[in-house]
DNA sequence: GCGGGCACCGTAAACGTTTACGACGGTAGA
DNA sequence: TCTACCGTCGTAAACGTTTACGGTGCCCGC
């Protein structure tokens, strides 16, 4: 029973599917296919798949019987049969700007990573990741991937401002949620970390603490974020009816060089603010530095608050003051509005007709909140400061 | 002639075919098909695939056109029916462990992933990215992407010293490379940093300036890479007739408290060691902290000297001198050394019986070089120390 | 005893490509 | 003029799976 004889069915094709198994190249000991598990249980290969997609006609025998000998045998379909025939390829694409230079993603890449790829395998989702080629061509990427059809939906990350990337894949209506938010008008799916509030707390807090002298450094990047952390910074100060000076409001190149840079800018200042917020790590670095050198002390003589991503607060000595988000859950959060996106262009194109019940129209728009993570680099000033 | 009637071979599924694009689910702009952009040119599906896979029997003049067309439509071939047809998928899978302990991989992923990716692009390979979903289960990922032909090549990570899914990759003839060796006896293709030179450079300089006592700080965790540093470590002392004392050489957790620890253990021994190597960032941190509570100054009162991934290095104070590896070189290595894997295989399936001319047996094994990088936190001792 | 219904399962047609094979027309050599 | 050959292209069969459809028994109720 267990390898006899065949029925007439796949008698016919014998001679032919006999050495099928061996023909594929490259293989020595060759994967097994549905071919081959509907011949060992002398059944036919639609039963066979239909056992194991749970499909409710079929015998709770046999699919206990294929069930058995599918794992015995170790065997599990063919991704490329199955996604032909599905239309979908359980595979979701992230879109990565490449290089080492200090974006966000960067620093925070494997954490999201990590409650992203583990949300999707609850839904069988796979991840596969898709590095931009350089800072020119953001585009090719999400071309390649839609074009050919390699994934069902798509992240991308680091977005800037006005992004090409969700215009393109907007007017695809292919499922896609933005890691950070745009200023396109058309409402896009996008989970994000809430830089306002990291902003204006830092802001209260500093100024809670007597500062009314506070400057922010900024990397020169064409990122939506900075965008926002620049404009809650002014909102923050000027509800405070505190001073917003051009000299203490700076941009300057991302890396240690441009944080170099903003320490001199800053230090040099007058008069300078007694503290200063900064959002990237190399930043905060290069201020240490600087201040270091002329025998200044953060958390002493002026107080430094990090914004954002620095999961690297715990190298500085001092430790830097910072406000932190749970990364891992931006992932999670990212997981869950992919399959959000891609159930509703499925589930639409399934009931067509069925307009009026349609899924939630609604795109995920995700704040992740941050939390304060207590320092050394912050200090109070005199209250007649 | 642009949108003409088709001759016989079109018209004869001509109803059929002609809502084919819009009944694929979920597009509301249907991607275009092989078939689409053949009745575009009024030519057979064969010749359009063979025009745009470069094959020699099709008249210049079309493929031209063919080309041409296939820009202007945004034609694409669909990689599940290509995968299907061909046999393999074009992509390349990266097993990876999840979390966010202090691993390897954790600290130079991204640089890893930037040469790689590049690499794997000049030969049309995609990368995909498996996160394995805890220490306990390596095995999980491995399996799914071979069984279910997910990819051509696999990459393996953070390797342990005996780690199954080598064997097991080993024994499956599937094409794979090591990212980090391993003991197994069996000959595979591996890329690695060049742990034995770094910690015998490191030594070597330590020496060279005076130091007789020192130390060694390795997290314990079960990477095949921290026995080579262990032991390269004891080789080093032992053959310059150094004392190796179980008091400096120890293993504690990874992470900070971890660090804790281990500066605990070292600043207590008696002698305690006048230089210390590190492999793990937590570890320098928390290492200078301790130091720092004690009065005491890296570079000053006693060495520090970091091992390999830290990149991080800069952001200590004073800058830990560090022997560091080029990330993005190891990610080209590692790309070379899967293209050439899986052309090994394939070439060996193609051509079977010509085996005394097969492609070259051997496997890439490749350190790639570690490079010194100076700081500030090495000092000399006087010549009678 | 017969018809209807149900549970289960086999059949075959897709999905979008690639590619072995053969066909056709034209050209050159005998 | 016939044959051989070459360049070019259409035909159709794969690749491995899923699934609509229909068919076979069987039971139940009339």
């Amino acid at each position: 029973m267990s390898s006899g004889g065949g029925r007439f069915y796949e008698r016919r094709s014998g001679e032919a599917a006999s050495n099928r198994v061996s023909r594929r190249l490259g293989w020595r000991n060759a994967l097994i296919g549905i071919r081959d598990l509907a011949r060992h249980l002398d059944i036919s290969i639609g039963t066979v798949s239909r056992a194991l997609n749970d499909r409710a006609d079929v015998n709770p025998l046999t699919r206990q019987r294929v069930r058995e000998a599918a794992a015995k045998l170790g065997y599990s379909p063919n991704q490329s049969g199955r996604s032909l025939r599905r239309g979908r390829t359980d595979l979701v694409a992230m879109i990565v700007p490449s290089g080492s230079d200090n974006t966000l993603i960067n620093t925070v890449f494997l954490s999201v990573l990590d409650g992203l790829k583990r949300r999707l395998g609850e839904h069988g989702l796979d991840l596969a990741i898709f590095l931009e080629s350089g800072s020119d061509d953001r585009f090719g990427p999400v071309r390649r991937v839609t074009e050919r059809g390699l994934a069902d939906a798509l992240i991308i990350a680091d977005t800037e401002g006005v992004d090409p990337r969700v215009d393109y894949l907007g007017k695809l209506a292919k499922p896609f949620v933005a890691f950070g938010r745009t200023r396109t008008p058309a409402r896009h799916a996008w989970v994000d970390a809430d830089f306002e509030a990291a902003v204006e707390g830092a802001v209260e807090r500093l100024v809670a603490l007597g500062h009314r002298r506070i400057g922010l450094a900024l990397p020169d990047l064409r990122r939506n974020y900075l965008d926002l952390v620049a404009t809650g910074y002014r909102r923050a100060m000027q509800t405070r009816g505190l001073p917003v000076d051009g000299r203490w409001d700076i941009r300057r190149p991302s890396g240690e060089r441009g944080g170099l840079d903003a320490a001199d800018a800053l230090l040099g200042a007058d008069p300078r603010p007694t503290a200063v917020l900064v959002s990237e790590s190399m930043h905060a670095v290069a201020l240490y530095r600087r201040l270091n050198e002329v025998g200044l002390r953060p958390g002493q003589d002026i107080s430094i608050l990090g914004l954002l991503p620095e999961a690297r607060a715990q190298y500085l000595l001092p430790t830097l003051t910072t406000y932190q988000t749970n990364w891992t859950e931006v992932g999670r959060r990212l997981g869950d509005a992919v399959i959000l996106e891609i159930a509703k262009t499925s589930g639409e194109g399934v009931s067509q007709d069925a307009r009026g019940s349609k899924a939630p129209h609604g795109r995920v728009q995700f704040k992740v909140a941050v939390e304060y993570r207590p320092g050394e680099s912050v200090h109070s000033l005199p209250t007649n400061g």
